[in-house]
DNA sequence: GCCAACGTTGGC
DNA sequence: GCCAACGTTGGC
């Protein structure tokens, strides 16, 4: 089993967005190294964290999980779409997604100011400087060290 | 809203 | 295949 996290924007799609959907295509990662995680790595079940970016408090905020395959992105042969890339194959589609389904939501936000200070979070991916990748992997003690942190 | 850090693109 | 220019991400 791997764990990762899941950076999405709140004012594109919340956490309370993914609740009310239940399910949901993580759709318009557009970032070869997100998608070869998503294909290659991701496995039905993964647990996630769902972390909310460019808002007031940035943070962790809920836990969802892996619920499919990988599978083509839909949104990239759609030329409406601001995913569209007309420049991949249809026989060999560029971009794939998994979908995500809602857990729950932490009690608190898990602050990312307040992640950086604890210790035992050295060297998570979230943390460090620059990095901007939007599916990100987390170690096992990482994970069970912010469970810890809501209670669990 | 700014801009540093990154990733991608395309001319050569 | 290098790398300058450009676009995007996302913390601040």
């Amino acid at each position: 089993m791997n764990y990762w996290l899941m950076k999405t924007e709140p004012d594109v799609f919340s956490i309370d967005d993914l609740k009310a959907a239940g399910k949901e295509p993580w759709d318009g990662v557009r970032n070869y190294q997100a998608r070869n995680l998503m294909r290659d790595e991701m496995k039905i079940g993964d647990p996630i964290f769902i972390y909310h970016s460019r808002v007031k408090p940035m943070g962790i905020v809920g836990e969802a999980r892996v619920a499919s395959e990988p599978y083509p992105d839909p949104t990239q042969f759609n030329p409406d779409e601001k995913y569209f890339d007309p420049k991949s194959d249809p026989e060999n589609p560029r971009w794939v997604l998994v979908d995500v389904e809602y857990v729950r939501h932490y009690p608190k936000t898990l602050e990312l100011s307040m992640l950086k200070q604890v210790p035992e979070l050295d060297g998570m991916m979230l943390l460090a400087k620059g990095s901007r990748l939007s599916i990100q992997p987390v170690s096992e003690a990482h994970w069970n060290h912010i469970q810890s942190m809501i209670g669990d």
